[in-house]
DNA sequence: CATTTTTTGTTAATATCTTAATCTTTAGGC
DNA sequence: GCCTAAAGATTAAGATATTAACAAAAAATG
């Protein structure tokens, strides 16, 4: 049997707890969380999206996203606006400052994560992204963390 | 450029996603959070163990794991001890409370854990290990959560 | 031996996670 | 069209994360 600090999920935790600090070190110089920082990575590319979907891809749990995206909105950066043709959907929507913050933290950003991209090979990487994906995809059917049915995607 | 969904972070984190779900349900049958089951799940294999060196082990931050302890403590499971040798220390001893949980909640585990096992096939582990390693030990020269000066190991 | 530094724990403040329950708006079935 | 179920969002409650600041005890140093 597997021990403890070589269990598939102390393995990963190790990863990230050694990995993130550093980010999280750059986001601060531009006054965002990590969490923070995830939902504009994902705005600038994709804006306006709905929470749920917003949780799905950020990884956020939706009640968790809710209290993010109050803050980004405190901040003036995102705002909410109820979707006409459904009541029931939010968007969450940049706002000139958030677009505007983009071109400010990216770079850092990348820079940091640069250092990663050498740090595997190409081909670990891809056994790598291979396994996770594996991993993730198993468990309970492909199912997020919201959970709908079925992604795709 | 690595995109978002494919960054080493979100790889980690959506695999974790998938994971421990199914474990918290198992520690859930017992009355446990994953915190609580990390740090009984150590004790068991190395019983008074000092806090840091717990939180070393288990990979919560120490000022999480004083609130991780105090439940554990109320539920009578661990006790906490100051080292007479060396007052700084508070070593956290199992009950026998403590003790008697393990034959019941380990053969649990270790069925959803089983599962897992024979997901990858020894060279994968062998790989995501070896990777993991990589990536936690590189960093910020192989410190752990507590960060003290060169853990080596 | 007194002073400074390090180690070990703690507290505090804010943000977030995790689960379950709830509310509103739609969609479906009859 | 009415009633029930599903989808999207939110609230609630307890546990934990993250950082910074701090207290106490021990070790290092002059």
């Amino acid at each position: 049997m597997r021990n403890f600090d070589q269990s598939l999920p102390m393995l990963l935790y190790r990863a990230l707890n050694a990995l993130m600090p550093e980010f999280r070190a750059v986001f601060r110089r531009f006054g965002l969380t990590e969490r923070q920082w995830r939902v504009l990575r994902v705005l600038w590319e994709d804006d306006g999206r709905p929470l749920l979907a917003l949780a799905d891809r950020t990884l956020i749990p939706a009640p968790s996203l809710i209290g993010v995206i109050d803050r980004l909105r405190k901040e003036g950066l995102v705002e909410r606006r109820r979707l006409a043709t459904d009541r029931r959907v939010v968007q969450i929507w940049l706002t000139s400052g958030g677009r505007a913050l983009q071109a400010k933290v990216t770079p850092s950003v990348d820079a940091a994560y640069a250092a990663f991209e050498g740090f595997l090979d190409p081909e670990e990487w891809r056994a790598l992204t291979a396994m996770m994906d594996k991993i993730a995809s198993r468990a309970n059917g492909a199912d997020g963390p919201t959970a709908k049915s079925g992604e795709g995607k």
